[in-house]
Order: structure tokens, then C-alpha cells, then sequence
RNA sequence: GCCUCGGUGGCUCAGUGGUAGAGCGGCUGCCUCGUAAGCAGCAUGUCGGGGGUUCAAAUCCCCCCCGGGGCUCCA
């Protein structure tokens, strides 16, 4: 926002010609004049854009700043373009003018000149010292990173490397036999966008019930009906567990955090994202957008002696906030809210660091496969380091592109913008071709000194420790996408679509051929395996339809022939049909999904007993 | 946040100034069925919200909310 302020005897308009944008006004407005006023031109600018209230709140002050001392209660608010040269749009800029021009009334004699007219205007400044000045005006403040300002002036190169330990800038890589990984790459660097349509895992996550918008909230914060909470319930049990096995010590955090803390406020500054600022009765909080906070600011109080590291820490953050840009939310892909384990290992030093992110290597992979990912067909591995990081530490960057076992996206960077040296992501490509970071871990040099968390070394002194930060699967919103994104890949290649057995929500449904036969089902006695029973009064090609339309994959016809033999015809959803016992599928059930978690069935058995969510 | 397209019954959508519609789903009844949609009848509506123009607005205009796409962004 760029403003000029003029302290005048006068000044006198006359609107001409009319611009497309232009607002609204009855002819009597076309022309005014005002004596003896401050003349305030404004130019609103792009960047201002989506920061009108801060803008308007920092420009009135400046404008009551100069009326008060030029001793004026006459204000003319001129909008007028040419004090800059990157204007915002003009819907904006006409909306920004207006707030300016109500906030003033209250106090000032105001009149403003109308917007989108070419006009002119006969103005006498009154010519002493203070009569011209101008004001540049920002939307800058505590809460805003700095770390995007600096991201924007970095080198960043690209290269592949390989498991051979081969560095090759992208250009001059071929990828013919990684195809995926090329999309990976346009993306990463050229920001390709193709499809025009929404991704396919939004229509699903609808249609199966799991997961929708709700308009009564933020966007980005979804509700999940029974079907997808027991889904995101099961996915964090199987994270957290497994995060457990590894060593971590679980531990609980608030979700809000006070601005005015001293390491809270520079850590944001470090952080390049927009936070959720609620008003507390006595003070102003942001809600947090990932564990880190509350688990360095609980260490930072902790005595920590050499021989308690690792240290390792770990909170699933349900949620952590971010508010994302408008256009870039998109289903469960993108959100404002999100479900994220974090888990921070507290070392000695960068060799302690290389050490235990390999351990984490492969705990991550362990819990992406459990998921339901291959791994790596399934996802891209990229890494972003330093070059200096690069220069000392190349082998520990080959040595994990082997362990992955394909060739890998790297991301240099001539100097160090954020508080890590390297981190690598597993990234998925979606049907749109689109890429979102599933796991990551990064080796943080800063925060241990930001937080002042100590531990004491063998010879009795305090060192801050190197810090790990991982995401071992990535939001659980993000595994929900990339797991329904996977299964249309799945049924585009004429592969029935379907979810891991562990997850579907139903794993056996029966289907009583009639009335006759419910009795036979509601006598039965199943634990340990999710079951219910299709009671309504349609015909058996329905019910098995509506079945395979919630991918369900054990259905069980029960009829005469069921309920005499106890053989039980039952159609898997990968097109076979078997005759087994009832002991049988549910051995089998229990076999395949060993080692997972399980949780009960969240709804009525009977279908009948059960409400439509989303139809 | 910007640009752009969209929002009509629970769902999918037709209707573009003049009496709000269809299919699916729901309810009621018939049918009692052997592996992906049986038949009939009934009820479904602040036409996203607010304001305006008009004798008259789902339809035209303005603002807001929600969603899609693009830009931007992606720790």
C-alpha cells in the first residue's frame, strides 16, 4: 500500500470517463469538492492482497497520525493507481478504499472520490513542511515468515541421483525406465499441471462414506463419518504402534501457543506458513501447526544426560493447523486441519543424526507398507540438502538411495534458507499427476539452541543436541488419499478397487437370501473380525451390487443350502468364489491381517438399523 | 489470497424472467428371490445465504458462504 498524503486549501474532482470495474454512483457524486482537508491518494498493491484488514488498520493509523498533526478533521480519500507499479486487483483495491473510508467516518469528516473513473482535479497544497509527505505501507508483522522471503532468493538445482552413487542434473538424466518419477520431477520443477478435474479420491471418499466437506466449518476441516473414522482410527493405532516399538515415549501437548513466547515468536519467523490466531481472554494464541513446539518446550524444562540418546519423542497431533491458501485446498490431499504423527529424535551430533535417520529409514517403511504401499513402486524419493551438507555427507545420501532402491529426485540449495540441513520426503504422484509428500524427516542445527534444550555430555558440559523431525507416514488424511487414489488407479486398470483387508470397514457381509434365514445369522457369534448383515427386503442381485459397491471384500449368501450344510458360498472380491466354513474365512481373515491393528465395527449390524450419511 | 467455473429434494443432474422437474435413494405395499440394479404407489425443496432490479427472479445485478479448476503455495 503506497499513500500520499497532501494538506490542501482545497481540492476539486469531476469523474470522466468510466473504466470496466468501475463502482456504481448516482450523478450528483460524479463531481465534489472539499475545503481545507488532507488529501489522502491511495494505491493498494498486490501484495496486499488477502491482508486488507491489517493494511486498512496500519493506513488509518498513519492517515490519523498525519491529520492530527496538520490539524485537519477533513479527509478526502482519493484512490488513484499511479503510486504504483504492481496494483492489486481492482476488486480488491476498491473493497480495501471502502474499509479505509468507513473506518475514518467515525472520526473524521470524510468524503472519498469514486473508484474506477478516470478524473480530474484541481488541487492547491498548502505548501509548508509537513503538508506532502509519503507513506509506504505493509501488512509485515510479527506473524509473517520471513523464511518465504528468503526461500525466493536461493539457488536451488536439480538433480537425480542414482543407486549407483551418480549425481545427474535432470536435463541430462533419462528416464525412460522411471516414469513416475519423471511426472514427480515436472512437477517438482516445472509445476506441470494437466488434468482440469477434481481427483478422483473426493468422489470416493464421499460415495464410501468415509470422509466429506462441512460447510459449517473453516475450509480444509473435514468430518469423517463411522466408516472413515474407524479407518483414520486404525491408521493411527498402526503408526503409533509401530512408532512405540521404535522407542519413542508418547506424549501429549497443547494445540495452542502464545505468540509473544521468545523461542515460539522465532521459530515462526523460521517457519514459512499462515497459523490459525485465536484471541484468549488475556493474550493471543496461534494453533500450532505440527508437535514440534510442545515436545521441545517440555525437553527445554527436562534433564537430559548423553546416555538418555536418542532421545525420542512422539505425538499424533490431531490436529495440526494450517491455514492453506483457498485455491490449494483440495479433498484429503490438502487440508487446514490435519492428523500428523511427529516424532523428534534428539541426538549428540550430525554423525549421530546420519545413524539414527537410517533406523528411521526403515521404521517408516515398515509402516508405509503395512499401510498398503509398495514400497518404492508407489512413491518418489526426494531429498533437499545444502550443498555444503552434500560436500561432507555424500555417501550417507547414496547409501539411502540404495536402501530405497531406485534413483531419487535432489534438491540443492546454494545456502541454508530453513533450520535443517537435509531432509528427504516420500512423495506420492497421483491420477492427476499431482505429488504430495507422504513421510519425511529432516536433520534440524538450529532448534536445539533456539529452545536452549541442553543435554550433558560424558565430560560434564551442556551441548544442544541435533534434532530429527519425523513424519513416518505423512498426515493420516494424506495415507487415506494416496490409499483411495491408488485403488481408482487400480480400477482404471480393470482391477477391482478395493482397500486393504485391515481397513475395510466391513470384512464379511451376509446376505440372507430371506426372511427365513436371518435367524441363522443373528445367532452366530463372531469376535475379532468385522462383520453385518444386509436385512433389507430387496433382491439378492441388489444386495450383492450395493456390497461390491462398498468394496467390501467377503460377501456370504446365506440360504437354505447355508443354513443345512454350514458351508458357506462366499464371493472375494478378487472374483473367486469359495465354498468354506464359517471357522474357516474367519481364520483366514485373521490370518491375513495378523500383526494389525483391530478395532470394532462403529455401526448397526443390521443395514436396515442403519442411517444414510451421504446417499 | 487472485482469476475462473459451479451450488436446484438425501445423491446425480435438467430447467436461463411467468404454476419447481427426472433418475437414483427414502417410505408404504406386492414379490421371498442363489451372486452387480424386481414391480407399484407416496413423500420429499428457504433453487447456497443476504440485498437489489422487476408487475413477476432458480433465472438479471451486487455482496458473502461452500466446492471444482488455474495461478500462487506446498515445512
Amino acid at each position: 500500500m503506497r499513500i500520499l498524503l497532501v494538506h490542501s486549501d482545497y481540492i476539486e474532482y469531476e469523474a470522466k470517463k468510466k473504466l470496466d470495474f468501475a463502482e456504481k454512483i448516482p450523478e450528483e457524486k460524479r463531481k465534489d469538492r472539499m475545503e481545507e482537508c488532507l488529501v489522502v491518494f491511495v494505491s493498494v498493491e498486490k501484495r496486499d492482497e488477502g491482508k486488507m484488514e491489517k493494511i486498512v488498520e496500519r493506513t488509518c493509523e498513519e492517515i490519523k497520525k498525519t491529520a492530527d498533526l496538520v490539524n485537519t478533521k477533513n479527509i478526502m480519500v482519493y484512490p488513484y493507481v499511479h503510486l504504483s507499479s504492481t496494483p492489486s486487483s481492482p476488486k480488491f483495491a476498491e473493497r480495501t478504499v471502502n474499509a479505509i473510508y468507513e473506518r475514518l467516518k467515525s472520526e473524521f469528516n470524510v468524503k472519498k472520490s469514486p473508484f474506477g473513473y478516470y478524473k480530474a482535479f484541481k488541487l492547491s497544497c498548502k505548501g509548508h513542511p509537513l503538508s506532502e509527505l509519503s507513506r509506504e505501507i505493509t501488512a509485515e508483522g510479527e506473524e509473517v515468515s520471513e523464511a518465504l522471503k528468503k526461500e525466493e532468493k536461493v539457488k536451488s538445482s536439480w538433480y537425480i541421483l542414482t543407486e549407483k552413487g551418480e549425481l545427474i542434473p535432470v536435463k541430462e538424466y533419462d528416464f525412460s525406465e522411471y516414469e513416475n518419477l519423471k511426472k514427480f520431477t515436472d512437477y517438482e520443477i516445472e509445476k506441470r499441471r494437466v488434468a482440469e478435474r477434481e481427483p478422483p479420491h473426493v468422489e470416493l471418499m464421499q460415495r464410501l462414506e468415509l470422509v466429506d466437506y462441512e460447510p459449517g466449518s473453516d475450509p480444509g476441516n473435514l468430518r469423517y463419518y463411522p466408516k472413515g473414522r474407524l479407518i483414520k482410527s486404525l491408521l493411527e493405532e498402526w503408526v503409533t504402534d509401530n512408532v512405540i516399538d521404535y522407542g519413542a515415549m508418547e506424549i501429549e501437548a497443547p494445540i495452542m501457543y502464545d505468540f509473544e513466547h521468545p523461542s515460539l515468536k522465532s521459530y515462526l519467523h523460521r517457519f514459512p506458513a499462515r497459523q490459525y490466531v485465536i484471541q484468549t481472554p488475556n493474550k493471543r494464541v496461534f494453533l500450532r501447526f505440527a508437535a514440534c513446539f510442545g515436545q521441545f518446550l517440555m525437553l527445554h524444562d527436562a534433564t537430559i544426560s548423553y546416555r538418555n540418546l536418542p532421545l525420542r519423542l512422539y505425538e499424533l497431533t490431531r490436529y495440526s493447523f494450517r491455514v492453506e491458501q483457498r485455491g490449494e485446498l483440495s479433498g484429503l490431499r490438502r487440508l487446514r486441519a490435519f492428523t500428523m504423527p511427529d516424532c523428534h529424535a534428539f541426538v549428540a551430533d550430525i554423525e549421530n543424526a546420519k545413524e539414527e535417520m537410517m533406523v528411521r529409514f526403515d521404521l517408516a517403511k515398515k509402516i508405509q507398507e503395512g499401510v498398503g504401499l509398495d514400497i518404492p513402486e508407489d512413491l518418489e524419493l526426494a531429498m533437499r540438502v545444502t550443498e555444503d551438507f552434500w560436500n561432507k555427507n555424500r555417501n550417507f545420501l547414496v547409501e539411502m538411495v540404495k536402501r530405497w532402491g531406485k534413483p531419487a529426485l535432489v534438491e540443492m540449495w546454494s545456502e541454508r534458507i530453513f533450520y535443517f540441513v537435509f531432509k528427504y520426503e516420500w512423495n506420492y504422484v497421483d491420477n492427476l499427476d499431482k505429488a504430495s509428500a507422504l513421510t519425511t524427516d529432516q536433520i534440524d542445527i538450529e532448534n536445539g539452541k533456539r529452545y536452549d534444550i541442553k543435554y550433558t555430555d560424558k565430560e560434564g558440559n551442556e551441548r544442544h543436541p541435533v534434532i530429527l523431525h519425523l513424519s513416518p507416514s505423512g498426515a493420516i488424511e494424506r495415507i487415506m488419499y494416496a490409499l483411495l487414489e491408488k485403488a481408482y488407479r487400480d480400477s482404471k486398470k480393470g482391477i477391482k478397487p478395493s482397500l486393504p483387508l485391515w481397513l475395510s470397514p466391513t470384512q464379511i457381509r451376509f446376505i440372507p437370501i430371506s426372511e427365513e434365514h436371518m435367524k441363522f445369522l443373528e445367532n452366530i457369534r463372531i469376535e475379532g473380525v468385522r462383520y453385518d448383515i444386509d436385512d433389507r427386503n430387496e433382491t439378492l442381485g441388489k444386495r450383492i451390487r450395493s456390497a461390491e459397491r462398498e468394496w467390501i471384500p467377503y460377501i456370504v449368501v446365506v440360504g437354505d443350502k447355508e443354513v443345512k450344510s454350514k458351508v458357506l458360498s462366499v464371493r472375494i472380491r478378487n472374483g473367486e468364489n469359495r465354498e468354506m466354513t464359517l471357522e474357516d474365512l474367519v481364520t483366514e481373515i485373521k490370518e491375513k491381517t495378523k500383526g494389525k491393528p483391530f478395532k470394532k465395527l462403529p455401526l448397526p449390524i443390521k443395514l436396515t438399523k442403519r442411517p444414510i450419511f451421504r446417499g
